[in-house]
RNA sequence: UCCUGAGUAGCUCAGCUGGUUAGAGCAUCUGACUGUUAAUCAGAGGGUCGGGGGUUCAAGUCCCUCCUCAGGAGCCA
């Protein structure tokens, strides 16, 4: 593409140059010196390549400089593109002209073991290591393919706000921040509500965008910050939900597969286990569900008195832990899909079963290997009377829902919606070991730097 | 918030029952080598043992306290 501004060739074209002579910038990832050799492992960004200067091929003045090369050290370098099984990635490049940006000094990720908190200290650096390289753009893919599937199903964006006046949700803990005159404003936790205002204008349409939970959560599952998306589409009920879900976690996985292959193999990931991500997921009843919490002998592990106990059988009512979810997943190499739940143990926006009022039309999509809950979601309250008695159920401010609540006044109609966790997506299909390595800059309940 | 564990060189760690001048590998610097890829070999520099207090002739080591971090639970995406 003929562009106005500087356009450099990348390493992960370099197929196409084999035989020319080009010029590519980028850090110096690793250097080995060997006598008259000098090994530079360049990263530019989309990968790596073995870039060799030999004490012949070149002036005394660019050895010199070749061999004063450090850790992330920024340059600029000329030279033929070859194809080698010696080098690492086969391609290797034999420098003819180096120039030096600018020399980095003591950088103090090397190529050997490092501690959590010492990486999370400097994830501004860490961020330039191979594999968290290789997770930010399966991220990226992850993201393209959400817009893309909703963008190409007849789905409109509408961007919910961020500073939200009070509670979605009433139950979690939000973080609050002055607001000129008006009191306290509050960091959104979802942007269910909002979107379900604008489905009732646009049709289908989904949210995306940073979420925020003052829970003081400390688990690998967990970050006080992330990035959901959340599809609301009028007319749908919790069945469409149900297969939208799936297809659009079909949909995901596929591109990925299709697209991040060399991070994946990066990463190590298993891919035969992504490769039998295909509809038809697994699908249960909360109540089937504690069937199999029966059948199986897995208690409710609970904290009385600072004691655990176990419960069993597992009482039904009672929402579950991570126990029970590994122990229902370690059957299923597809994720699974639970429904119905208890209607205590859920929002007050969902609705309830006409077939059974105890339960609500909720759903969760948990995912294979141990990776949890990647999607909650539901049909939503249509009635405007159930919903007003909810709310006061719940002991929420009606005031604050006034607006919620003509959503039932002006021609109400069945919907249903539900919110993808990004980072808990990435997780899952990159095999990362900690949340944390999923978004760029992780904010978490002790670490809000860098 | 609760439970568990950890803080010693830039990094990852060892350091016994309290006992001379606190150690190793990597990183850094100097030198050797035309195939390294976490190179190898030879040499050098590098320490407020998390902070404070206490016990003792003597504390990295024992006691108290505070701080920081990690793992797990609950809550959730």
């Amino acid at each position: 593409m003929e562009s106005r501004y500087k356009s450099y060739k990348n390493i992960e074209n370099l197929k196409d140059y084999i035989g020319e002579t080009i010029t590519l910038n980028g850090w110096v990832h690793n250097k080995t010196e060997k006598g008259k050799l000098v090994f530079i492992m360049l990263r530019d960004g989309s990968g790596f390549v073995q870039c060799v200067v030999f004490k012949g091929n070149v002036s005394e003045e660019i050895f010199e400089n070749a061999k004063r090369l450090t850790q992330e050290t920024s340059i600029s370098l000329t030279g033929s593109v070859r194809e080698d099984n010696r080098a690492p990635g086969g391609f290797e490049i034999d420098v003819t002209d180096l120039k030096i940006y600018h020399l980095a000094k003591d950088y103090p990720i090397t190529p050997k073991e490092h501690g959590d908190a010492f990486l999370l200290e400097n994830r501004h650096l860490w961020l330039r290591s191979s594999k968290q390289m290789a997770i930010m753009r399966v991220r990226a893919a992850v993201i393209k393919a959400i817009r893309d599937f909703f963008d190409g199903n007849g789905f409109k964006l509408m961007d919910s706000p961020i500073l939200t006046p009070s509670a979605c949700e009433g139950t979690s803990t939000l973080f609050e921040t002055k607001y000129f005159d008006l009191g306290s404003a509050y960091l959104s936790q979802s942007g269910q509500l909002y979107a379900e205002a604008s489905c009732m204008a646009l049709g289908k349409v989904y949210t995306f965008g940073p979420t925020f939970r003052a829970e003081r959560s400390k688990t690998r599952k967990h970050l006080t910050e992330f990035w959901m998306v959340e599809p609301e589409m009028p007319f749908f009920d919790l069945n469409d939900d149900m297969d939208l879900a799936e297809d659009l976690v079909e949909y995901i996985v596929r591109y990925c597969l299709k697209t991040c292959q060399k991070e994946l193999e990066v990463l190590e990931r298993d891919t035969t286990k992504l490769e039998k991500i295909k509809r038809p997921f697994y699908r249960m009843s909360y109540t089937e569900a504690v069937d199999w919490l029966h059948k199986n002998n897995i208690p409710l592990k609970k904290k009385i008195d600072g004691q655990e106990v176990d419960i069993l059988p597992f009482p039904w009512g009672e929402d579950f832990g991570a126990v029970q979810e590994e122990a229902i997943m370690e059957q299923f190499d597809k994720p699974c899909i639970i429904h119905r739940y208890p209607a205590e143990a859920k929002a007050f926006y969902m609705k309830r079963d006409p077939e059974n009022p105890k339960v609500v039309l909720a759903m969760d999509m948990l995912a294979p290997e141990k990776s949890g809950e990647i999607i909650g979601g539901s049909q939503r309250e249509d009635d405007y009377d159930a919903l007003y008695q909810r709310i006061v159920e719940h002991n929420l401010p009606l005031e604050a829902f006034q607006w919620y609540l003509d959503l039932r006044k002006y021609g109400s109609v069945p919907h249903s919606g539900f919110g993808l966790g990004v980072e808990r997506t990435v997780k899952w299909i990159t095999g990362a070991a900690h949340i944390r390595e999923t978004i760029p800059f992780p904010r978490m309940i002790y670490r809000i730097v860098p």
